[in-house]
DNA sequence: GACCTTTATGTGGTCGGACCATAAGGTGGC
DNA sequence: GCCACCTTATGGTCCGACCACATAAAGGTC
């Protein structure tokens, strides 16, 4: 720490932000944020065909496709080849793959203790449930009581049924209405989707009275958003996630982050 | 609906799957993945050259690069010139500035409907006003009474309250101590900053009368932090968020959704 | 020998050109 | 009228070259 000034510094005292050199990328993507922040470009909206950009811009096409491949990479932008009125790069909308991609990779990066992971999931799945409590359609409740269904099947193995879970919270999620929360929360879940098959897999024969907890605890939880109790369905699901990495997750992970 | 099958297609019955041409930058981020994911590439390790990679991958140095494009712009990667350890490129763990890119963009484009992202607020800053009640420290402390003491300040104008607001919420989320929710919160409330400005600046003269009750919401936090009061500290977290937008907001999101 | 200057090397950054694959629309022969 | 063919426009990919930059090594100066 405060090494930097301790040499000869001619700007010793002046502490100059580095300037962060702008690649010429990035002042391409600031053009492209530029038109959708201030509303010019819409969703389904259709750019310059990425010779003519990089003319209109003064850069080499290579630098446009740089750029062009970082909005994609998050789900801003779509590409397309052909002539039609579907091809071409267009303002798309997908923000869920990027926040899937970008969460399960940096949990995958162990930047998150698992705790905080935990708590995170805890957090995000309360406020499903609870909204999942007051909102849920009987399609919705159809649909989890499908995938409890097929968890119960006796052909179901632990990566189908570690799937089945998912697929059970996921629809939990988008069953509470709230588009972002549903988004992280598949990201996070699906970012655990490794890790827990990991751990169902070196449960051993452990694994048959885990599993029978497990899918009572998703009964418990279906039963009160069916009967609209937000506050029992909180709980279930708080004590569901919990009581998982209490019990069963053991040392599977051996990370020692706090 | 339904008329894709209409027409004499040979197909017709048998609902194959598009097949998603694979791009081949696409299969160079794979391969990045894959390294990291299985643990061979963890933070701070450096990636081969561009021009040795795409040997080894039998493909382009321009396929590399836009591989390397896209996870850079998700915070994945980190890439700079020159010789020494710092150069090249290296794996990066800077999921902030990734996901606050990502939402900032993705809210800009009305992909959340704006009661959606209110919600989300919610819950992350009561979850980090629960732990840093617990666990909030003097030197947290005292950094959000200097923020409040700025925004108290006279000659501080509404974009610089803007600043300092988005930073006293920063600070509770950082001293809850939960990464993964401290990001959230900050990318949320980073992408609401422009919109939020732009609120605070239509609101003409009503701005000082609301400004007075946003500063004493946050003393009220704080006092609650101060006091290790986690359930007034999340109550008067949300009053705060919710009534801004209950009040203050008016039409300046005139956007009809919900 | 210690110190500074110069050069070499390796990296990403950028550019231009070329060709391929794809998907529509137009054109002609039957 | 219908089908095959060509034209056109787009992204997809590759190659080669050069630049800017930062360190490391070599050499020269005192």
């Amino acid at each position: 720490m405060a090494g930097i000034e301790s040499d000869d510094d001619p700007n010793a005292g002046g502490s100059w932000r580095p300037v962060a050199r702008a690649r010429t990328y990035e002042l391409v993507i600031e053009r492209v944020e530029e038109q959708i922040v201030t509303g010019q470009l819409k969703v389904g909206d259709r750019l310059p065909a990425e010779r003519d950009l990089a003319q209109m811009l003064g850069v080499s096409r290579g630098a446009v496709r740089e750029a062009f491949r970082a909005l994609e990479a998050q789900g801003v932008l779509r590409m397309a080849v052909g002539t039609g009125p579907d091809a071409g790069t267009t303002v798309a909308a997908t923000p869920s793959s990027a926040l899937n991609r970008l969460l399960r990779l940096h949990v995958a990066l162990a930047n998150f203790p698992i705790q905080h992971v935990v708590d995170a999931r805890v957090m995000l799945e309360r406020e499903s449930a609870r909204h999942a409590a007051e909102k849920a359609t009987p399609a919705d409740l159809e649909e989890m009581r499908e995938l409890l269904a097929a968890m119960d099947d006796p052909d179901c193995d632990r990566e189908r049924f570690n799937e089945l879970d998912a697929d059970f919270h996921v629809a939990i999620a988008e069953a509470g209405g709230n588009r972002l929360v549903a988004d992280m929360t598949i990201a996070i879940r699906e970012s655990m989707r490794r890790p827990l098959l990991n751990a169902f897999q070196e449960l051993g024969d452990a694994w048959a009275p885990i599993a029978e907890g497990l899918k009572n605890d998703h009964r418990s939880i279906c039963e009160a958003l069916e009967a609209g109790d937000s506050a029992a369905a909180q709980e279930h699901v708080e004590r569901h996630i919990r009581g998982f990495y209490r019990d069963g997750w053991g040392g599977c992970f051996s990370t020692d982050q706090s």
